[in-house]
DNA sequence: TAGGCCATCTGGTCCT
DNA sequence: AGGACCAGATGGCCTA
């Protein structure tokens, strides 16, 4: 991990992630037609389920762990059980006795100094297990190819699929809004833009139509997104 | 076999 | 002092 440059890490199938990092604000449109085959392609490709290559398995023998899905990797395994490898006890060993690094705080007792590294990092397992658990719910809102043949998404392209998404999403609910204010305003309606409240975004809400307001001719009304071609005006366009 | 991804340990730093 | 957070190091598993 540590000896990968960054910015070269790359998608699961092989998709360089600087694609997804260098999608621009208005690239993000083009995006939103090829989603789900970006997403697709992020998904690894592989054959098997999502889990399986990694084996996880719960395990907590001490006892004070959440039972989360644990890898079951040899030496991972004998980690995460609060016990040591034979070549870890030396370190440790090593670092009690003042050799090691770590060895600053030597003036705890073995036994203590011991038993609070052990608490330390149960703690810090416990804290990367909640922020899977996060990249986990994170995984199930943003759309992808979610199936038990294609594996997870990586945890890097989960952040910038998901980065992506919400830009997307920002674009839509933009030409929405404008499409919205042109209707009020064929209408003959004032458009609350001014005076409503501010959404998350910092943007002025647009309540859509109201009771009864219809959409009126719709060449009339797409006429004005002609050089932004609208998913609203799609049913127009196509009329011969 | 190399590269990608991941879990875990560990020491340092900051905050309460 | 103890906990949270972070980044580096290490080693395992998997795929191309």
């Amino acid at each position: 991990m540590s000896s990968r440059p960054p910015g070269a890490a790359s998608g699961p199938s092989g998709a360089p992630m600087a694609e997804l990092k260098s999608l621009s604000e208005d690239a993000y449109l083009a995006l939103s037609q090829g989603y789900a085959a970006a997403a697709a392609s992020l998904a690894y490709g592989a054959v098997r389920g999502p889990e399986a290559a990694r084996g996880y398995c719960a395990q907590d023998p001490g006892g004070d762990l959440p039972v989360t899905p644990a890898p079951c990797a040899p030496a991972a395994a004998a980690e995460s059980s609060g016990e040591q490898s034979g070549d870890e006890e030396d370190a440790f060993e090593q670092r009690r006795q003042g050799r090691g690094p770590g060895a600053a705080d030597g003036r705890r007792r073995p036994r203590e100094q011991r038993s609070l590294r052990l608490s330390v990092n149960a703690r810090e397992r416990r804290r990367m297990h909640d922020l899977n658990d996060a990249l986990d719910g994170l995984r199930a809102v943003i759309p992808y190819a979610h199936s038990p043949s294609v594996r997870k998404l990586s945890k890097i392209a989960t952040l910038l699929l998901a980065k992506n998404y919400i830009l997307m999403q920002a674009q839509a609910l933009d030409e929405m809004r404008r499409l919205v204010a042109y209707l009020n305003q064929g209408q003959g309606l004032a458009a609350p833009v001014a005076a409503a409240p501010l959404t998350p975004f910092g943007q002025a809400a647009v309540y859509p139509f109201s009771a009864g307001a219809a959409l009126g001719p719709c060449p009339d009304k797409c006429a004005a997104f002609s050089g932004t071609p609208s998913a609203l005006c799609k049913h127009c366009n196509e009329k011969p």
